[in-house]
This record gives structure tokens, C-alpha cells and sequence, in this order.
DNA sequence: TCTATTAATCGTAATATTGCAATATAGTTA
DNA sequence: TAACTATATTGCAATATTACGATTAATAGA
């Protein structure tokens, strides 16, 4: 036991759940802010910008970009990272449609 | 180490956070999908619907509970819960915003 | 009261996450 | 080539999550 039974879930539940899971810390909700913040997507310091180590947000990144939620490329010395705009409009697609589903009921019984 | 540093970051950011910490996960996003399709709220057999057992759905209930995505209350011999609608309504307004600062810039150079 | 029924809680094992120091890697520049 | 800069990887300790069997708590009905 210990880890999740993601076979018994759908392929997009599955994919959902891992975009979730990827902004589930402030950190990384932070770090996408500000890279949505910042003009050019060329950011070498992210690191100043956040209150933990180097390996620490390197390590944020890596688990954003293996969400698909941003994109990365060597610029030179630095890298370069920012939005995937995609994924973002996926995220929000879903949302907006759960709140048009929850809209059409009237009955709030709690 | 192993726990979150959440007091270096915002209120704001730390909430998002634990919503989208609750939403990571398959089983709960199945939970809230199986909440937002049924017409009614009172809810005895979520845990029929899941391929997980009592105890663990039980669990999971309670983590999006304690996320404030879903309220519950005692009906009868059973329980009844429901999406809190304010709760998604905050999510989507917050993606949608983001969906917005995204499209103003051209530049995606990645 | 006894017995189902329903859901929460406890205890525990397996696994995942978080954070960082130390180190490695790769490009840039002197 | 050597030193410098920026980022990634490794290894590890602390903590959190996931899942479930066993048990408990609370209500409904015979």
C-alpha cells in the first residue's frame, strides 16, 4: 500500500489529478505565478525569487514540467522555462465546465 | 525536512494549494465528478461507485472536506455530501484570470 | 434489546514528498 | 585551460500520503 491505484481511474482523471497534484504546493503555485508575472519567459532566477534552496526548486520545476504545466529549454548559461498555455486552458476548460454543471442545479441541500 | 514550508507564502497561495492537493488525486477527482453528476446530494454509496474500500473513501471525503471543496451533514442513518459551489467557483475564477494574463502576451518562446 | 446498516476512526505497512548539503554537469568567459 | 555561473542530480533524513483490516459509533428497524 502507499501508492495510488491509478489504474482503476480514467486517462483523463489520471491526467487531472497529476495537473493537480503538480500545483498542490505553494511553492510551485508561486513559481507558476511568476512565470506568468514576468515578461520574457528567459528566467534564470527563479531561485532568488523563491525563500528555499536550489536544489529545492529545481526539484519544483522538474515536477511542474513532468505535469506538462511549463515548458523548458537551454538558453546559453541559463534555462529557459515558462507556461505551458495549453495545459493551463485545459485546467481552466474543466473548471468552467463543473461550474456550468453545478450552476444548472438548484438544489443545494447542504 | 518533509514538510512544506507554507508560512513563506501567501495566504492566498497556501489556499489554492490545498485545494488543488485535494483535487490531486484520481479517487477525488472521481468523488467530485460522481458528486457533481448525481441530482441529488444525498449520497450513501460513493463508496459503490469507487474501486477503493470503505475506509480509505471515507478518507478521502474527509480530505476534500477539510480542503472546504465539500461540505457534508448527518441525514439520518446516512450522510449526505455535496460540492461546495463557491469553493469551485473560486478555482475557476482564479484559472480563468490566469487563462487571461496568459493570452495578453505574444511572446511564447518557448 | 438485538441486529443490521452506514460511516468514521485506529493502527499499521508501503510508498511518496519535501528540503537541503554535497556534488556533478554544462556552458561562458578570461 | 582554468575559473565562474547556472542548473541538475544524488543521497539522505524528516514527514506525509495512500490503502486497508479491524474496530468503533450511531442510527434504524424487528
Amino acid at each position: 500500500m502507499g501508492a495510488t491505484k491509478t489504474d482503476h481511474f480514467s486517462e483523463e482523471q489520471n491526467k487531472l489529478a497529476n495537473m493537480m497534484k503538480a500545483l498542490g504546493h505553494p511553492a510551485r503555485i508561486a513559481i507558476m505565478e511568476y512565470l506568468i508575472k514576468v515578461d520574457t519567459c528567459i528566467c534564470g532566477d527563479i531561485v532568488n525569487e523563491l525563500p528555499l534552496a536550489q536544489p529545492t526548486v529545481s526539484q519544483h520545476l522538474k515536477e511542474l514540467k513532468n505535469a506538462g504545466l511549463i515548458k523548458g529549454s537551454i538558453e546559453g548559461t541559463a534555462i529557459c522555462y515558462c507556461v505551458d498555455k495549453e495545459a493551463i486552458a485545459m485546467l481552466q476548460r474543466y473548471l468552467a465546465n463543473t461550474t456550468l454543471q453545478l450552476e444548472t442545479k438548484e438544489k443545494s441541500c447542504c
